[in-house]
DNA sequence: AATGAATGAGTATTCATTCAT
DNA sequence: GATGAATGAATACTCATTCAT
């Protein structure tokens, strides 16, 4: 599997050669305008031409950045997780325990999510356009929680019996169906777009993590 | 918006005449194999003539039963739902107590993703080609969520701090994660299809459920 | 390697299943406006939108009965090397003696060659389109050539010291380039399409030939 | 009708100026690499970029060297029919009798079509892409067996009931398809390049010709 | 002179849907 | 009711050519 990664040197696909300082500035409108244009149609309902009409620039232009449609998009998924990664991490700087560093990670995540919707869209549709991303894309993220989640037990923050992996996607999902629920669907029906997750709902999500990941005195037999 | 029901009669859109008893098993066999195309191939590379020949009908004919391809898709997502919450409540019966119920209704949700992984795909698939239908699914399952939680607080038996709202989006975010990790990607990884949820990692969300949702003797402050 | 063959019973391509009469005559309208529209602009000019509209037939048609621009190619020069191979037998039928019929063979394929200049125009173009269709062109014609001259090298009629493999190529070559510059250009310089060869440019090739093919009282030696 | 001629003096078609001597080394190298690209991938699949990459230039250069892709197609066949006439006089000369000559005439051609195969291939292109310089090429090669038959019939050499014309082009003919039956498709199916003609094939050719061009005892009458 | 990034016209092919049989 | 031949809108991608540097 060759995906196109995110710290290799961009290169132009047509001549293999890097790019220029202004070739970055082009690839980068045409990532954004994808970034709209999927967000806003999907995958399918989206066309090359609508992408380089929104990035201002020529049909043929696009084929010097991008090898094709679902290379744009693969692109795209890796850009999105890579920034929607460091909003996380950013927003866990500072943190004065790891429960607050939990839920700080979670609000920089549903941030990001409130400005960049295509993260959802985009992703959910990958299933079909490209699997391997799609699992990259999940991979990195819960790979974060877990790495948190074994260091926290570790020094007893986190409860024991709780298995980091399981957990970790655990965590994956209540983040991805809350923020679809709440910020998106919100967006949709208010036709404004809410910046941030309402603090009943973040309140609620917080002491249902809380609650999970809390060390128990007497731990629980499962079987 | 006229999204097809499950509990309206079923009629041709062509005459708008009530099906018989032959028609509703052409019907049938019709979304039996829709619902195999489109978990093989997603909503857009399945097609029509695929879809008919699968079924074993002549291509003219799927138009006696559905209006267009999204229709034969909602139905399709509506079926699927509506199967698989009676698979969850099926589960759910007799069980012993609320938490035993809550299991049972996981362990059913995954027995039924295993077997259907249509279920998946199709639904993350929905988001553009029937948004409303996208919608009724999730909200259809996590209102029943959502009522079993209401109840058990009542009963004490979950605890009163917990939005209910909120915890049954959680919950079902939780299930899909879970389910497409643990089930879904071990298929495709292995080639073989698992019927059932590794003991491991349902018990480790087990705990993470039971963690989440037990009363805690001081309730804890989350602001 | 599958060529079209001209003796398999024709299929659509699309369903695999045999062209009904009404299937049939589609495709030969399908091929006679190939035959034009080939031979007029070329292959590469040529477009399947040019070819269905000449045949009065919706676009989409077209992969009803050929799988693609190359295969009705194919298949039109398979169909153009049946005919002129009919033709020229057709032409030699009755002929008294062995070097009559030479003759009229060869009057046969210029007669051809003067009501369908696509066999020219079409076959030259084929290198870079479909080498093996190419090549299956020229060898059946020049297998009839050279089966006509052992046969009457036995018989004495013709010189038993020629290669008649060798020989059976150079009337191949002879009748085309003969054909192109006395039939084809002079139809393109006229404007008028002459239907038949000049009959002294005729009566040259055919010294010519005699000559070539005559028995040879003291054979050379051409050492 | 504006061809570029062979005997004009070189100039850049963007400035109208002549070349310099650094100008005229790169337009060779354009003319080499055209060869290579129009005889390995033929016309239509050629691009400039490939021609400019395989010259070792930029593609802007390209067009201070000739007008278009067109342009150089019409230069390579000038420049190769330059090249076979040179190729085949040259091994004339010295030639015992008329008919040496004209056997070491047609032998110096099979020579340069096995070393340049690009002739056959591009030639055979050309009726599409400029018949003009398709014609020329012919033409000019059969006036030079034209003239030469012509001055064996004064001599004696060469039957006099012959058409000198008619004749000449038989010759082209032969020749263009015994070179490529015996060369060129040989070295498609061994894979490697035969550098002359098989000696059978080229004796069976000199008794075909010998015996053609010979004069008769007894004219023929070809009534 | 030399370069190569930018351009957009042009085209083969797919597939949901219709309708005559 | 059932069929499947016919349709044409829609789109990714290529490449000759230009022109600013």
């Amino acid at each position: 599997m060759s995906l196109p990664d995110d710290t290799d040197e961009l290169v132009s696909p047509a001549t293999g050669r890097p790019l220029t300082k202004r070739g970055e500035a082009t690839r980068r409108r045409l990532l954004e305008a994808a970034e709209g244009v999927f967000a806003e149609q999907g995958y399918h309902e989206a066309s090359i031409v609508k992408i380089t009409e929104r990035a201002g620039i020529g049909l043929g232009t696009f084929y010097l950045y991008f090898d094709s449609k679902q290379s744009i998009f693969e692109a795209l998924v890796i850009d999105l997780n890579r920034r929607v990664r460091h909003s996380m991490s950013e927003a866990m700087e500072g943190a004065g325990s790891r429960l607050e560093a939990e839920r700080a990670g979670f609000a920089g995540f549903f941030r990001f999510t409130a400005e960049h919707p295509a993260l959802y869209r985009v992703v959910r549709e990958a299933e079909f356009v490209s699997p391997e991303v799609l699992r990259l894309h999940y991979t990195r993220i819960v790979e974060g929680y877990e790495a948190g989640l074994r260091a926290a037990q570790e020094t007893g923050d986190v409860d024991r019996a709780l298995d980091p992996e399981t957990t970790a996607w655990a965590l994956m999902g209540m983040g991805e169906l809350i923020g679809m629920r709440f910020l998106l669907w919100e967006r949709d029906a208010s036709g404004t777009a809410p910046t941030e997750l309402d603090p009943v709902i973040f309140a609620g999500m917080t002491r249902f993590i809380d609650n999970a990941l809390a060390p128990r005195d007497t731990p629980k037999d499962d079987s």
